[in-house]
DNA sequence: CTTGACTCCGTACCATAGTACGGAAGCTAT
DNA sequence: ATAGCTTCCGTACTATGGTACGGAGTCAAG
């Protein structure tokens, strides 16, 4: 599978100005502009791997990490410390669940909130009371 | 109970600067600052209603929520339509089980993660793999 | 009644994560 | 072989959420 920047982006659901910034970032390679001869030649040719690495970005992003811990993570993918790996990795986990949890409490606030709204009929509802644990 | 912006922001944990952006974004409202006889002059003084507004700031923010839709949630303490109010919680409800499903989801790559580079001893560690899903 | 901390306000600057622009060169279908 | 889309690259601009700065005014204590 070979493919261009802009098939790369489309695949990864982004455009392709958000890959050249994750090169720029160091996030993600810029291969050899495959030389004259037999296929290519001035354009840069992307892989299945390249796919996964974006998506990889991609997903870790929707949780909350910042592309510099992204970069962290992914610079531990060649890398043969497993300890560290595995330090990261748990690291990232209490982050992921401390952020989980606080999420949680927002989630119980805004339904007491939307009950409390529903259940009396007059005055304006109690937002920020809803938030006062 | 009367604080100054110093007092109000310690009690939110966040800065001086901090508090007078949300005025300016029109989070938080700049009360008068009550002239020269009694108590005060020159300097604006704010109350408990100050600190639970600033919370309810700070942790919607944790949980994701830009200062444009926390406005949005603001906004509606002073407003009686209750089917509206009703309505944009239940919106955000909606989006914060979206991100914490998300969440979860990396949560347990990184966990899988751990466990596959405990498990064998030699190669790298399959960062990129334990995302495949 | 002065000293030193704090407030007020405008304006400028910062990091993060892109997005847009524009010219030159490459590739592809007719 | 040429029109027309893409790629390549540097540079500039954007939005979000602050943070810093500087000068003037205010307040509480000694």
């Amino acid at each position: 599978m070979q493919l261009t920047i802009g098939k790369l982006a489309a695949a990864g659901g982004v455009g392709v100005e958000t890959i050249r910034y994750y090169q720029r970032r160091g996030l993600m390679g810029t291969p050899a502009r495959s030389g004259g001869d037999g296929w290519g030649g001035g354009i840069r040719r992307y892989d299945a791997d390249d796919v996964r690495r974006l998506k990889f970005i991609r997903s870790a992003q929707a949780s909350g990490f910042t592309l510099d811990e992204i970069s962290e993570l992914l610079a531990l993918e060649s890398s043969d410390d497993r300890v560290q790996v595995r330090a990261l990795a748990r690291q990232r986990i209490e982050a992921l669940d401390e952020k989980i949890a606080q999420m949680t409490e927002t989630r119980a606030a805004l339904a007491r909130l939307a009950d409390q709204c529903a259940a009396s009929d007059n005055g304006p509802c109690p937002i920020l009371a809803a938030f006062d644990r």
